[in-house]
RNA sequence: GCCCUUGUAGCUCAGUGGUAGAGCACUCCCUUGGUAAGGGAGAGGUCACGAGUUCAAAUCUCGUCAAGGGCUCCA
């Protein structure tokens, strides 16, 4: 869904829109069908060339296709290329594609004529009619169709074959692991070649990438994987979104809090995680007769803080926030960049309430969430709502006032949203939230859980009017979710190219010759004063060299400094998004540096 | 955890059994230069780690760790 017009963001609007539109596969029947045939296609040629490949499933993608094989030996790129090769010469002999339902006896026999085990399996589960598709004389699958004629219809210059993978035979890592081979087709050479261009461009904005450029964080061997050092560039930035999500929650009346790292394991016992998620969190130590556990989680913290004291329904709703850092236990293999790691700071938050104040406690987080995501740019959002799933505990009539809840906020607030029937977690129902970078990826951030069990488990209750004691209502919910994996978002979004205001260095002076080298440090100091981030390049480089620097290093701001500027009180400037900017005053530029901090601008204002 | 690939200087990478290489970055010298690379010299490596094969290993074998592409998983 579109809540407001898409951000103009600098980074996309300087390198230009394209205007070859590149659709999903479940967005166009021709695609559909060009791809499910290329995926017969490169299985007809892989048992061609290696006649021991057993077939499997070969299914179409939202960008193309893969087809997975039990092969005796692994392949290799090298492979890639001969098997590219092979389906161009099949795809130039004109072969035809033909439908035919068979039965299923039929079907079983020609599958056991050609010794393929894995189709034995699949003609198992499926249901009549059971078709099959021809690929020229001899070749055929099991398959569902829709197919093209003939493969005349693709186009041996607009497909590629991309990667080679291990997959498990029908996804479960107990069966056998089989070599996928992905590809991508489309209708013309054109579409492929745009395609290639916007892989590129997500290379170009990978965060990994980035960081290590901009000298942003690093994960170090020595320390262990899936922990994230940021580095002084990269801590600037943080410090920089924290302080704004602090004042953000003042703003909207939360009040924050610091909690442990470690606790009593019993805190997990308690709350349930020990139960369900132990394998996903490091191992207990024992410290004197205790065992102590890492804390994977904030939520029992804020529990106890809640509990630490007799609550009066007078005080709620209750609204907790902490930049809480937790460790998760991820299998080796899985840790991605900052995107997938194993220790993570959430923003969570708790909100302590009754149950007739869930409607207007979400639409307060729904607000709050648009306003802190859209300070990053990010104004495109895909939302869902996830209602009671079989398993799960709380009354029905809990469960409809909470669900309520949440739809009235998401219509008070006007966001179209999906439902997805069941999804919730077992403890209550929640809002996730994606949202759309500036390449069109969705990115699942943020997270609104109503929770009828924590309370339940550590006992909390408040004083009701009429001195009854009641079980509070608690919400859960994350914005950034993850301040490490955000920020990843956030740098592949900008593509490194930071809003002044978030950039760690704003502006780098350069100065011409030896002789203003006095007037640049000076100036230094003055904007640092002020609170502009600004360097001296102290080099000794010529003028080129230190733009060039400046620009590869993506610095918002660069001020050419030399006798001229000395003389005058001035700075030539030079910004990565509006270009040339003359000669400034001194002064000038420090007042639009600041209202551009002050306001949170991607660039100095007018 | 599983399959495949990879690991050489701070970075990007070359080097296929016989003395460890390049470009950029870094240090020093010359150059005082006005909007995307001025010139020269120098320093820098336990070739991820451990074991093995060999007269000899960055190179071959095995193991460990980590990274990359996937699979599986993700409160």
């Amino acid at each position: 869904m579109t809540v407001a017009p898409p951000s103009a963001s600098p980074a996309s609007e300087a390198r230009g829109a394209t205007t070859i539109a590149l659709p999903r596969t479940s967005e166009s029947p021709e695609l559909l069908r060009i791809r499910h045939s290329m995926s017969h296609v490169l299985a007809m040629a892989v048992q061609s060339l290696f006649p021991k490949a057993q077939v499997t499933i070969g299914p179409w993608t939202e960008t193309g296709f893969y087809y997975d094989f039990d092969n005796p030996d692994p392949f290799t790129e090298a492979d890639l290329k001969a098997i590219k090769k092979e389906m161009g010469k099949i795809i130039g002999r004109r072969l035809p594609l033909e439908r035919i339902v068979v039965s299923r006896e039929e079907a079983e026999r020609r599958i056991r004529a050609q010794n393929e085990p894995y189709k034995l399996e699949i003609l198992a589960g499926l249901v009549e009619p059971i078709t099959l598709y021809t690929l020229g004389d001899g070749w055929w699958d099991l398959c569902a169709g829709p197919h093209v004629g003939n493969t005349s219809e693709l186009n041996p210059k607009a497909f590629e074959l991309e990667s080679v993978a291990g997959a498990y035979w029908r996804g479960d890592e107990t069966k056998a692991q089989l070599q996928r081979i992905y590809g991508t087709a489309w209708e013309t050479p054109d579409q492929l070649a745009e395609y290639k261009r916007r892989k590129e461009e997500a290379l170009r904005r990978d965060h990994r990438r980035l960081g290590k450029d901009l000298d942003l964080f690093s994960i170090e061997d020595e320390a262990g994987a899936g922990l994230v050092f940021w580095h002084p560039r990269g801590a600037r930035m943080r410090l920089l979104i924290e302080d704004f999500w602090r004042q953000a929650h003042f703003d909207d009346s939360y009040e924050l809090l610091y909690t442990p790292h470690v606790a009593d394991i019993s805190l997990w016992k308690t709350s349930g995680h020990l139960d369900f998620y132990s394998e996903s969190m490091f191992g207990p130590m024992q410290v004197d007769e205790r065992q102590y556990q890492l804390k994977p989680m904030n939520c029992p913290f804020h529990v106890l803080t809640y509990a630490n004291t007799l609550r009066s329904y007078r005080e709620l709703p209750i609204r907790w926030a902490e930049l809480g850092t937790v460790y998760r236990y991820e299998r080796p293999g899985v840790m991605h960049g900052l995107m997938r790691v194993r220790g993570f700071t959430q923003d969570d938050a708790h909100v302590f309430c009754l149950p007739d104040q869930i409607g207007d406690e979400i639409l307060r987080v729904l607000n709050l969430t648009e306003r802190i995501l859209s300070t990053f740019d990010f104004r495109n959002y895909e939302i869902n709502l996830s209602t009671r799933p079989e398993k799960s505990i709380g009354d029905d009539d809990v469960w409809d006032l909470a669900t309520r809840g949440l739809v009235e906020a998401l219509e008070r607030k006007g966001w179209a949203y999906k439902i997805d029937e069941g999804g919730g977690a077992f403890y209550g129902p929640k809002i996730d939230l994606k949202i759309e970078d500036a390449i069109g990826r969705m990115w699942q951030c943020s997270t609104i859980q109503l929770d009828f069990n924590l309370p339940e488990r550590f006992d909390l209750h408040y004083v009701a009017a009429d001195g009854s004691r009641q079980r509070p209502i608690m919400i859960h919910r994350a914005i950034f979710g993850s301040l490490e994996r955000f920020f990843g978002i956030m740098i592949e979004n900008y593509a490194g190219d930071f809003p002044l205001w978030l950039a760690p260095e704003q502006i780098r002076l350069l100065p011409v010759t030896d002789e203003v080298r006095a007037y640049a440090d000076d100036l230094q100091a003055q904007l640092r004063a002020a609170g502009v981030r600004a360097t001296v390049d102290s080099s000794g480089d010529r003028l080129g060299k230190m733009i060039r620097q400046g620009e590869q290093q993506k610095i918002p701001l660069l001020a050419v400094i030399g006798a001229q500027e000395a003389a005058a009180g001035s700075v030539s400037l030079r910004s990565r998004r509006d270009g040339d900017l003359g000669s400034l005053p001194v002064a000038t530029l420090i007042t639009a540096a600041c209202t551009a901090n002050a306001q949170r601008l991607a660039t100095l204002p007018q």
